[in-house]
DNA sequence: TAAACAAGTTTGTAATGCAAACCTATCAAA
DNA sequence: TTTGATAGGTTTGCATTACAAACTTGTTTA
């Protein structure tokens, strides 16, 4: 398939700029609570929890919801296929970049 | 401001996926028509147009329309700051990239 | 002259991202 | 001992989005 189809069908769970900066932050420790991942990102907690409920539901993260003494505490890591899916989706950036870098058109379409 | 952060923060004008794919190849033609843009990306004509209106209206590409023969035709090229966004937005990406393969959290609230 | 085709645009809709409001529990002060 | 502030999240409501289907306008072909 070509370069810029593959673009366009870039996984869209992945590619948003929110759930990318979590799932990339995952990626580095084996895991991180909801407070860390917060701050680390800047999101509201709305919105950090929505886009963590959808990871969730779509396989790539593990949430564990327990006590800390009396402070609930909710942490968060990659499943294994999420961890895949995660380091796949920078490979396929970085090599459309690449690709792109040296691509021309062929035809008189484009000049 | 954290990688992160930055990350949340992407252009989002250019970061979803059509977009990325239209703007990366006009990056590497002085210019393209609608109908070749639409064979190279896959995209329906209806959303082709619409994410054309919408970089047009960013001030990110340039569309001419004009007749080639008794045929229609509409040209898309980049704009000066069309073709430094998108040449910024992947040099972004790819220094993220570069940075996220490198970090190490610091708390203990990631382990 | 009717049907098919080309080149787009507009419309309708479901999904998305975001923030504000809400919830539940703990702790500190009055 | 109840009032208020803080912590740690979740739910709700809304404006925006991306997409496809329907539509438009003009041109060939049968």
């Amino acid at each position: 398939m070509s370069l810029f189809k593959e673009m366009t069908e870039l996984d869209k769970l992945l590619h948003e700029p929110a759930r990318l900066a979590i799932m990339t932050a995952l990626a580095n420790c084996e895991s991180a609570d909801f407070t860390f991942l917060q701050s680390l990102t800047g999101l509201s907690k709305g919105n950090l929890s929505s886009h963590l409920t959808k990871l969730e539901e779509a396989g790539m993260v593990f949430i564990v919801k327990s006590f800390v003494g009396k402070i609930p505490n909710t942490n968060i890591s990659l499943t294994g296929s999420g961890e895949d899916a995660i380091k796949a989706h920078w490979k396929r950036l970085d090599e459309m970049r690449k690709e792109a870098k040296t691509w021309k058109p062929e035809t008189e379409s484009a000049v």
